[in-house]
DNA sequence: CAATTCGGGATCTGC
DNA sequence: TCCCGAATTG
């Protein structure tokens, strides 16, 4: 590596002392500890800038690793802003390098040129097709569990018990799943990393090509790495590479998908020698959101621990509301949204996706643009999923799962009969299932003998056109001469959805790409991996719903943190320890995404499944020390807020309730329910139960004409009582 | 083989 | 409450 520069280049000015460490920091592996809003964007794009014009690296042996391709094309925007070469960098997510290494060395991968990448869904329907028998919850269950197995890259004949306790039948689905995905030659997400491991850990010539090339690896969001990213870093960095992580452990909210904030908390002992340089200067928000921040996540025990400061003034209090339900909580964040004419400085955040529906209809109603961040995927939509099996057939014709798809989409009197022939005869010669449409099928009735002809001449037209024509027009013909166009065409007419457009949109979409099977092979890989590019327009004066996931790495100036409610946020209540910490992680994420204003709302009742439950407060709000926000209305709470003990899964004290306030007044309406026979016992309430001990009562519904409570125990026991039949002593918790 | 109806169960987060 | 899958019927 280049020597040190003498002076300071004019292009660094902008960067605080530890900014610049870290940007020019060289020799042995360096990680970067950076808080929310400290700048780490900057620090990363500045470092490739810095290692190209200082340090005379070549920018095509960077590697850049993230983990969302919204992350990715920003930091090449502006990675290239600084260094132009920049541009020549490899800046990718992890499963797109891994995609770009498997299609560069697919034969040596075992791998056909065509290979395509099945989703989630694809995964499920061919765990369907091998087990027909079990039910759709039981298969996604499976394929969960197979893709949490590659997370941690586990393999059939690895000890699967830490990915789920039914681990000799997980063994054998995700045996029969595997050999029978390797048969038709497509990778699911969690191969893209995988198969390149298993490549770089075989074969020694291509690691070492592999290492030469890429002198410098760089990866951002290192926190939400798993244990297969971890290993696939190990193979790919050699011995005289430049490793530089940045991440931040508070911010780990993907344990669910496998991330391990492990490789984040050891990687010093991985790495002998490593620096670690902190960033922990917050230019985002006022010192009163980060105060509610830093309070809140120091309650957690596995982290580096780091305090988080600004320059900036304290600004206004957060704001907590306590309302009645989910309809006057949008009528409080449609005042809050008045009180400023642009919407677009607001975010409303929320834990699960179903909760926006509520905001949409209001909103739609009452003409409040809004847009929402990352629901309806545009690539998981049915019409343009239909296209691109058409589309992924072409490229890999052992597709079962495509060819599944739409071989009777329209209906074409091809029923699962007559498509299971159709199969075996392909899985009889090599898989191949277009040779097999093209080949007499034994046992097909004549209407099915017709229409298997008719498709099999669109597809020989169609495979025709892959070489000859242009993408895009491969594209439009694909959906016009299987019926597609026409099928979604009539589903619009009567249902007024908008397929045809989508449609439409992948045709467009498609005339950035060239012609042929490598054009069509790089196009649907794209498709697949770059899963929510927005379909709406980005610009315009609109307010962000989003979940607090997708948050991750934005800011607003006012944001609105919904749903803080026991067992909806946090919504693992009956888990482990470990679940609470990721959850208050997560609200972590959520609160310091905030630059100026910050507000709070937690629900008495919501409606779920169709039922009115009432829900205690989120312990959250316990863990806030009074003085960091301003309950609304009055210097009091209007409910019972959790009081915080040391045992974060349990304890909370019933305050009762100070009359009179704003809170009041919103929540008068479901108030009136009456809860006669379970009167003492509402959500935070402490209870007795003979058997089972101290408890604190979590939800409370109706059922029938019985009210039920679920109580959560000092033992960590959960059970659901009819307080009329079971005997129940309400007592005060306080310590 | 396709269309309609009915009943039971429930996606939490997402590359 | 809503949606999906199974059973039923044409």
């Amino acid at each position: 590596m280049g020597s040190l520069p003498e002076t300071i280049p004019d292009y660094l000015h902008g960067l605080n002392p530890v900014q610049l460490d870290a940007v020019r920091h060289q020799g042995g592996p360096l990680l970067i500890l950076a808080g929310a809003g400290s700048g780490k964007t900057r620090v990363i794009t500045y470092k490739i800038a810095y290692l190209i014009r200082e340090c005379g690296i070549q920018p095509r042996s960077i590697l850049a690793v993230t983990f969302t391709n919204k992350a990715a094309g920003e930091m090449r925007e502006r990675a290239a802003s600084l260094a132009p070469g920049a541009s020549e960098c490899m800046i990718r997510t992890f499963h797109s390098f891994g995609a770009w290494f498997l299609r560069r060395n697919h034969e040596r991968a075992g791998l056909p040129a065509g290979f395509t990448i099945y989703d989630d869904d694809d995964v499920v329907q061919l765990l369907r097709s091998l087990f027909p028998d079990e039910s759709k919850p039981h298969l996604n269950a499976q394929s969960r569990a197979i893709s949490r197995a590659k997370d941690y890259a586990l393999y059939p004949g690895n000890d699967l018990s830490a990915v789920t306790h039914q681990h000799e039948e997980l063994r054998d689905v995700y045996r029969r799943y595997h050999e029978r995905l390797r048969e038709i030659g497509n990778v699911d997400f969690g191969d893209l990393i995988l198969r390149p491991l298993e490549l770089l850990r075989r074969d020694e010539a291509v690691r070492t090509r592999i290492q030469q090339r890429f002198r410098v690896v760089l990866v951002d969001e290192y926190q939400d790495s798993n244990v297969a990213q971890f290993e696939l870093l190990r193979a790919l960095v050699g011995s005289d590479s430049y490793l530089c992580v940045v991440g931040d452990d508070d911010q780990s909210i993907y344990r669910f998908r496998g991330a391990e904030v492990r490789n984040i908390l050891t990687f010093h002992e991985q790495y002998p020698g490593t620096t670690t340089v902190r960033l922990e200067q917050n230019y985002r928000s006022t010192g009163s959101i980060l105060n509610l921040a830093s309070e809140v996540v120091a309650r957690n025990e596995g982290r580096l621990g780091k305090r988080l400061w600004t320059e900036r003034e304290d600004g206004p209090l957060p704001q907590l509301a306590f309302l009645s339900d989910a309809e006057a909580e949008v009528e409080f964040c449609v005042r809050i949204l008045q009180a400023d004419a642009r919407y677009s400085n607001t975010a409303i955040l929320y834990r699960t996706n179903a909760q926006s529906r509520l905001f949409e209809s209001e909103f739609l109603r009452r003409g409040i643009p809004y847009r929402i961040v990352g629901t309806l995927r545009f690539y998981e939509r049915e019409e343009v999923k239909d296209v691109l099996a058409v589309l992924r057939l072409l490229a890999n014709p052992r597709d079962e799962v495509s060819f599944r798809r739409i071989v009777n989409k329209p209906a074409r009197s091809l029923g699962l009969k007559s498509v299971d022939r159709i199969v075996d005869v392909a899985l009889a010669g090599g898989g191949d299932l277009l040779d097999a449409l093209a080949a007499a099928v034994p046992g097909l009735t004549k209407k099915a003998e017709k229409a298997r002809a008719e498709l099999d001449g669109v597809f020989a037209s169609l495979t025709g056109a892959v070489e000859g024509s242009s993408l895009s027009v491969l594209v439009e013909r694909a959906a016009e001469e299987t019926g597609l166009r026409e099928y979604h065409a009539s589903q619009d007419e009567y249902q007024g959805s908008g397929k045809v457009a989508n449609i439409d949109e992948l045709v467009n979409a498609a005339g950035l790409y060239g012609s042929g099977r490598e054009a069509l092979a790089e196009f649907l890989e794209m498709i697949e991996l770059d899963a929510n590019r927005d379909t709406a327009a980005e610009d315009g004066e609109a307010v962000t719903l989003i979940t607090m996931h997708n948050t991750k790495g934005l800011e607003f100036p006012r944001v609105i943190i919904t749903g803080l409610e026991e067992g909806l946020f946090p919504r693992g209540a009956d888990e482990g320890p470990g679940e609470i910490e990721e959850e208050r992680r997560l609200f972590y994420v959520a609160v310091t995404r905030a630059e100026n204003e910050l507000y709070l709302t937690s629900c008495r009742y919501r409606r779920l499944y169709g039922r009115i439950t009432e829900y205690a407060p989120s312990r959250f709000l316990g863990e806030i020390p009074p003085e960091l926000l301003e309950t609304l209305g009055s210097g009091t709470s209007s409910r019972r807020i959790p009081a915080a003990s040391g045992d974060p899964g349990f304890g909370r004290q019933g305050i009762p309730a100070a009359g009179g306030t704003v809170s009041d007044r919103l929540r008068s309406a479901s108030d009136a329910e009456d809860w006669e026979e379970a009167d003492d016992l509402p959500p935070g309430a402490g209870v007795y139960h003979d058997d089972y001990g101290l408890g604190v009562v979590q939800k409370r519904w109706r059922k029938g004409t019985n009210v039920m409570v679920r109580v959560g125990f000092e033992n960590g026991r959960i059970a659901t009582f009819i307080p009329r039949y079971t005997p129940l002593e309400r007592v005060s918790i306080d310590e």
